[in-house]
DNA sequence: TGAAATGTTGGGGCG
DNA sequence: ACGCCCCAACATTTC
């Protein structure tokens, strides 16, 4: 009888997807029974970060994981516990000889994983897989990490990249499991969350069909079209716009590589100038993502304040009325109650709709960021603390590559620029489908405004001024020091 | 990955 | 024809 190998434990985190997995395929190559293992961390589940949308969504990553696994007669091990403890006892249970998984850059991540390192006595495999180029890869001339994007982005584009990983998966790769004790995957309300709205298929398949569909038209008119307020990005037929690939980068149920390279194939197709600085602009979004991770392992303070401490003595408003104004899409603003609404219906909004609410938080209500950081935390299915916290900091002028704090969006002319038709709005905004074009960035100024809608809860220009001025004595008070 | 204020220019109406 | 004004269109500066 030969005697079966000790198995190995791949620790599934933000890498639900088996191809191009580095960790994962580093455990296949062991020879040894890998153990596919998720763990849900009560410390997660009761974070006020977490939501139900990107709970659910990620549940749904979790079913179609397991039966891709299922394909090789294996499962997904679901377990729940503290990690550190959760793999101490599956250790003892299976005589696991090695621990397999990818490394996560947030903050949280990476305290927990400092102390399960050294916890066992068998080796701890760790990978950079989420990114291109891990933090520490991309520094100055003089070693020290970059502040401001594009500098950033011209170091990131002179390296090389990493290939991606190919493996033919097989049935007697994956431990069988039989014998060992699984949770099923819970549903929501096990969780502690409340039901929520539909959502995207999770699945790795579909991340694959999404990106090559995007990668056929959108991309090439992508220099436009990430700026397009779009209501339905996943709809089949649509104006070419955002990639809504961000949830699947979130959970990796796609892998970063596949997408670079992919769209490498699509810069040598392209047939114009204006397409191939399409392709190259969605690169560009790649490495901001990069980018504001590496930003957080270097500046792990953004996490709990400004990057600039220079703005730490701002007086941002205390108003929750306004706050939850803003939240609920209720300021008087058709673009960015549209998006607002958007944002808590389907846990997603397109790029410039983010940028456009995170303005109107920050400069025209002048309250605190991370109130903005924390609600999208909440909701966005693809919410991720370097991103996001990135993208916030960009917008209230605390960050790095800040806006100048004078650049101040008016919202009335953001939604004529984007929004020119106001299909956005009106998708968003059932309250304001009978008001004529000429008056749907503006229904204020309509003989007879529609009742069930709320008048503008700020004048744009006094906010623009009490903002500048706030701003303003802060440089002075820095002059005189 | 702005917007508003201010400056300049040039065509047309008009006395 | 001329000077003057108005103002749109564009450019530059400022926050």
């Amino acid at each position: 009888m030969i005697s079966s190998p000790r198995p190995v434990i791949h620790w599934f985190r933000r890498d639900l997807r088996l191809s191009d997995n580095l960790a994962l395929h580093a455990a296949i190559y062991t020879d040894a029974p890998v153990i596919p293992l998720f763990i849900f961390d009560p410390a997660i589940l009761k974070s006020d970060r977490s939501g139900a949308a990107r709970m659910a969504f990620l549940l749904k990553g979790l079913a179609a994981l397991d039966s891709h696994l299922r394909h090789y007669g294996s499962r997904l091990l679901i377990r729940r516990g503290k990690p550190f403890d959760v793999l101490r006892e599956l250790i003892l249970e299976t005589d696991a000889s090695a621990i397999y998984f990818n490394r996560d850059y947030s903050p949280f991540a990476v305290k927990r994983d400092e102390a399960i390192i050294q916890a066992y006595s068998i080796p701890v495999h760790i990978y950079d897989d989420a990114l291109l180029l891990p933090p520490g890869k991309v520094m100055t001339a003089e070693d020290k990490p970059y502040t401001v994007y594009t500098p950033f982005k011209n170091n990131w584009r002179k390296h090389n990249k990493p290939e991606i990983s190919k493996i033919s998966i097989r049935s007697d790769h994956f431990h069988t499991l039989e014998d060992i004790a699984a949770h099923d995957l819970p549903i929501l309300g096990e969780l502690g969350f409340s039901d929520t709205f539909d959502l995207p298929d999770a699945s790795e398949n579909v991340a694959q069909h999404n990106l090559a569909s995007f990668m056929e038209r959108d991309i090439y008119a992508y220099s436009e079209g990430r700026n397009r307020l779009t209501a339905q990005p996943f709809a089949e037929k649509r104006p070419a716009g955002s990639s809504y690939l961000s949830p699947y980068f979130r959970f990796g149920i796609l892998s970063p590589r596949q997408a670079y390279w992919s769209a490498r194939d699509a810069f040598a197709q392209a047939g114009s100038e204006q397409a191939s600085e399409s392709v190259s602009t969605w690169v560009d979004e790649l490495i901001w993502r990069e980018f504001y991770m590496h930003i957080m392992v270097h500046f792990p303070h953004v996490d709990k304040g400004n990057f600039r401490p220079q703005y730490d003595g701002l007086q941002w408003r205390y108003a929750p009325d306004e706050l939850q104004a803003w939240q609920e899409g209720q300021t008087g603003y058709p673009v960015v109650d549209a998006a607002m609404r958007q944002l808590c219906q389907v846990g997603w909004m397109p790029n410039r709709a983010r940028m456009i609410v995170a303005s109107f938080l920050t400069k025209d209500l002048f309250i605190h960021w991370q109130e903005g950081e924390r609600h999208f935390m909440h909701w966005l299915i693809d919410g991720d603390p370097a991103a996001n916290n990135g993208g916030w900091q960009w917008a209230a002028g605390t960050g790095t590559d800040a806006q100048p704090y004078f650049r101040i969006f008016n919202p009335v002319s953001q939604s004529q620029k984007f929004d020119p038709q106001g299909d956005y709005i009106c998708y968003w905004l059932p309250e304001l489908r009978d008001v004529p074009v000429k008056f749907i960035h503006v229904p204020w100024q309509m003989p007879s405004p529609p009742k069930n809608y709320p008048p503008p809860m700020v004048d744009h220009s006094m906010a623009r001024e009490r903002t500048l001025a706030a701003f303003k004595v802060l440089k002075i008070e820095e002059n005189n020091l």
